[in-house]
DNA sequence: TAATATTTAAATCTTTAGATTGATAAAAAG
DNA sequence: CTTTTTATCAATCTAAAGATTTAAATATTA
């Protein structure tokens, strides 16, 4: 029995008009997909979302009035469950990152053959996130630099020295705590807090709670107590 | 002319026998490979790496006497340039995420078909970072799920009704300066600054300079600040 | 057990930080 | 061309933060 499907219906949101039309045309060609609107500003494009709940956009993150990223971000907002696919000229890993983390579910160059674009589509609708094999390379080096630091850092982290207490008491700090706060969370009198806390500045070698609470987040703290409470 | 090409050096760690024998076999039909030593043992793997620096090392990352994934980590901090490839019985989404993390160039189930393995490690010792696509898109979807808090939290963020300069305070607040620092790199009157920040604490709804921190951090701060300066 | 590290606390003092009010010039928005 | 926002600065005051010293009870470890 042959399987009755739904087209997906697809928004295209593109400034340049040229590039709309060559999509428009190419996905017109797929029996499966039906273009329900198409625009070239971001604004007007999410408008567009809010009255018709497309399936799927096919969005120039490229534009000039408005960020295609802050765009992505505000349809993923609004939990529509609509599936972004970032268009762009560019195999920025940055850019790619950037998308992705926004929930992007695709990202595509405009220069990939039209097989491409359709095959992420399929992907996509279907529920899973695509990434061609080029750009996800590139996207996983991004990644792995992103992390790099926080791995290879490690090696002497000042963090170690802290006690028991002075971590828990870094800890409060690093929630936006003042004396009074801590020493009552840790029911101890505020003095011995400032006695923890000036002892936490000499470990860590800076010179206030927000240097403290800068240092311990870029190196690992939160993820050290994270670790903690799962294992 | 026909370019010569050294076969690329490659370690086995797997603590099945069997599995480990299959592994060899099926490389050593390759040309461009070679085995150079198989183990067992996550810590003697190590130590092999030491020894004779081999380009790629293909690791089960579900072994029982030592974590895989701490292996792999334990690897990456020798910064020899060598290349791990993940070999895994699971899928797990978790799993596959920890293993990229942590610097795996590759993530391979045991149950796909051996040209799946050549494949990978074609990219892998070029220095790309390959995962099949099912894997990534695997990878993605938690990599996302990961990031949605974020972004979902910033329903209303409060950082939207900072000024330019005050976006500017902010930024170096969140680097650890006090109002003098501040002061003298913005070229201005130290109360000028004890104004912006004091604007800040009451558009961000904080108490003080460490929760201003904290917030920005938190929703996204430093991550607008890059778009900046690369735009 | 003896030596050492940790946690607790107080007292004192200096220095920032933060709140508040008021004011002016420039820039942007209407 | 007004009105509003932004950026600048000052003065004053209170509260909080940070530095330093001393000390004692409790754990830890050699």
């Amino acid at each position: 029995m042959r399987e009755f499907r739904k087209s997906v219906r697809v928004l295209l949101i593109d400034d340049n008009q040229d590039h709309l039309r060559g999509v428009k045309e190419l996905i017109t060609l797929e029996s499966s997909y039906e273009v329900i609107s198409t625009t070239t500003s971001a604004n007007l494009g999410i408008n567009l979302i809010k009255k018709y709940h497309p399936d799927l956009v096919l969005m120039d993150i490229n534009m000039p009035e408005k960020d295609g990223l802050q765009a992505i971000q505000e349809i993923e907002k609004l939990e529509l469950g609509t599936k972004v696919i970032a268009l762009s000229g560019y195999d920025d890993s940055d850019l790619i990152f950037r998308a992705m983390k926004l929930g992007a579910k695709g990202y595509i160059l405009k220069t990939m053959a039209s097989a491409q674009l359709i095959r992420a589509m399929d992907e996509v609708s279907q529920g899973k996130v695509y990434l061609p094999a080029v750009l996800s390379s590139r996207f996983f080096e991004y990644f792995q630099a992103s992390y790099k630091e926080e791995t290879s850092m490690s090696e002497e982290n000042l963090l170690n020295y802290l006690t028991a207490r002075e971590e828990e008491v870094l800890d409060l700090l690093t929630q936006g705590n003042n004396y009074k706060g801590i020493a009552s969370k840790l029911f101890i009198s505020e003095t011995t807090v400032k006695t923890h806390v000036n002892n936490i500045f000499q470990k860590l070698q800076v010179n206030d709670r927000t240097q403290a609470v800068l240092y311990a987040l870029n190196n690992g703290f939160s993820n050290k107590r994270r670790k903690v409470k799962i294992a």
